[in-house]
DNA sequence: ATAAACTTGACAAAATTACTAGAGTATTAT
DNA sequence: ATAATACTCTAGTAATTTTGTCAAGTTTAT
């Protein structure tokens, strides 16, 4: 339960990659398509996206590719994946764009709320420099 | 994104209502699809899981219907939606059922994972009590 | 007996996901 | 200028999952 779609879990991965060159070295579709082993049809969709909600930038042209238009610090985990799939809504009704008409009435509402502030808390605190440098290790051992 | 089916919380809904009987009140199909609006045809595939699951029990014949296996204060909404849905796995790397090849080269491995236990941990200390006496505001209050 | 109520498995419509295809635009090296 | 590189954009589509329905049972109380 609770699946990411690939797009999310293909994104992070492909700015993962972009990262790497960050901050002067444009790093191809073509070259995350390789290292990260997904098509490049579909990393454009995804990157375009990305480039749209404002996260990486593109450079056109031979030479070109996309850069991160941040630090790794300053770009989380939630933000990619708010960018790619929308708002963590565990049920229709915590989802600002289609809403819920029982609401008051439905007992389990704050419990999903509750739940989806949490992962989203959680995901704002993970950036893309933990993934550089690997300091996730230690995050999963605390459990905190 | 991390949207839950609604068959985990139709399945969660259906538990309150029979929540409401313990221990001596058998809730019958019928009175759960009224009270909670869902189609009888549709919970009985969800009561029969959290049967075989062993979270509550029926009771046949005239007068029947089903009653909570446990008391509400230990029967966790983990519990429901592990048995309705299989355990939280962010990605197909984590879930026991398909496991991935590349795990070790996968940076976000660590990530999904972490993800994971926060979710299932967080889940496992809300039980239906919290449901059945309001609880549930203040944890989404304190936002712990 | 008979009616209430659960049990089971098969099946199907609808929605979503996970892509692919192809034509177009911008930039740079030569 | 021209060719090569690389991003941009819109459709379309096959596979999968979700979200149920249907029908033919079985069990039990009265």
């Amino acid at each position: 339960m609770l699946k990411l779609s690939t797009k999310g879990q293909y994104g992070v991965r492909a700015m993962f990659e972009v990262a790497k060159g960050y901050p002067d070295v444009p790093i191809t579709i073509k070259e995350i398509s390789k290292r990260q082993d997904v098509s490049v049809a579909y990393l454009e969709q995804i990157l375009n996206k990305l480039r749209k909600g404002g996260l990486i930038v593109s450079v056109k042209g031979p030479g070109g590719g996309y850069i991160l238009s941040r630090g790794p610090e300053a770009i989380s985990i939630g933000e990619i994946l708010l960018e790619l799939e929308g708002p963590v809504a565990i049920t229709a009704c915590q989802d600002p764009a289609s809403g819920c008409v029982r609401v008051d009435g439905c007992v389990t509402a704050l419990l999903w709320k509750a739940l989806g502030e949490k992962i989203e808390g959680f995901l704002r605190t993970i950036t893309l420099n933990d993934l550089l440098n690997g300091s996730l290790r230690e995050i999963t051992k605390v459990g905190a």
